[in-house]
DNA sequence: GTCGTACTTGACGTTTACGTCAACGTAAGG
DNA sequence: CCTTACGTTGACGTAAACGTCAAGTACGAC
C-alpha cells in the first residue's frame, strides 16, 4: 500500500498552510484524489509539491512552476513533436538555471569579501 | 567627472522601468541626488540597484535586499558591536546562499535528467 | 449526546511590487 | 510660438499568493 496523506498532514511535513494546498489544486497545480468531500493526497502531489516549492523558493511564480511539474508527465509522451518541444524547453530550463549558479556564486563571493573586510576591520580594532 | 544618469538612462540600462526606481527611492532602497527638482543617480545607485536587482531575481523581497545592500555601507562601521552583528548576519546568509547553490544544483540535474529521458524517448521514436 | 478535532466550501481581506493614468513643469528643436 | 521629449508628484488600479474568517459536515472520545 503506498503512502497517501490528508491536508494537514502534508501541510505539516511540508511546512505551508492548508490553505496553501487548496489554492494550489484550484490553481490547478495538483489534483488529489477524494474520499468522500475528503482530499486525499499520494506520492504523486507528494512529488510534484516538493518541485513546486522549491521553485517558489527561487523566485519562480506560480504558473512557472506549474509548467516545470507539467514536464516532468510529458517526459513520458510518446508524440515526436510534442517530446521536441518540450525538449526544447527544458534546455532553456537548463540554460536559465546555469546561469543562476553563476549569478548566485557571483553572490556568495560578494558576502563572503564583505565579511572578510568586516573581520579585517574587526581586528584593526583589536 | 564620476559617471551619472537621469531615471530614464538607468531604467533604460537595468531593464526596469522609471516607476520601478521612483518605488525603490520611496521606500528608501536608493537616495539618488537631485538636480533641481530632477533625479541624479550616480554610481553608488547604480552599485546598489545591481545588488537589488540580482536579489530580486533569486526571490527576495525588497525589504531583504535592502538589509543586503544596506550592509555593505555597514561594513566600513567602526563600531565593534555593531560589525560583530553585521558578521554574524553575513555568515547567516552565506549559509543560506549556499544551502541555495545545492538545491539549485539537484533541481539542475533534475532538469537534465528529464532532458535525457525525452531525448531516449525520441531515439526509441526513430 | 455533545465535545473536540479535522475536514469542507466560499467569500472577502491583505501584502508586495509595481502599472497606469492625470496634471503639470522644462528644455531643445523647427 | 508650438510641439516633442523627458522629467516631476500624486492617486488609484492590479496581479499574485496566500491569510482569515464564516458556516457547515463528519467522526471518534468521553
Amino acid at each position: 500500500m503506498a503512502r497517501t496523506w490528508t491536508v494537514g498532514e502534508l501541510a505539516d511535513e511540508l511546512r505551508v498552510t492548508t490553505r496553501t494546498l487548496r489554492f494550489y489544486e484550484a490553481e490547478g497545480l495538483i489534483t488529489p484524489q477524494r474520499a468522500g468531500a475528503n482530499r486525499v493526497y499520494s506520492q504523486r502531489e507528494h512529488a510534484r509539491l516538493r518541485l513546486i516549492l522549491r521553485g517558489r523558493r527561487f523566485g519562480m511564480t506560480l504558473s512557472e512552476c506549474r509548467e516545470i511539474v507539467d514536464m516532468y508527465d510529458g517526459a513520458e509522451s510518446s508524440e515526436q513533436r510534442q517530446l521536441q518541444i518540450l525538449l526544447a524547453r527544458l534546455d532553456e530550463i537548463a540554460a536559465d538555471l546555469r546561469a543562476r549558479q553563476a549569478d548566485l556564486r557571483r553572490t556568495l563571493t560578494e558576502v563572503t569579501d564583505v565579511a572578510a573586510q568586516c573581520r579585517a576591520r574587526l581586528d584593526e580594532l583589536v
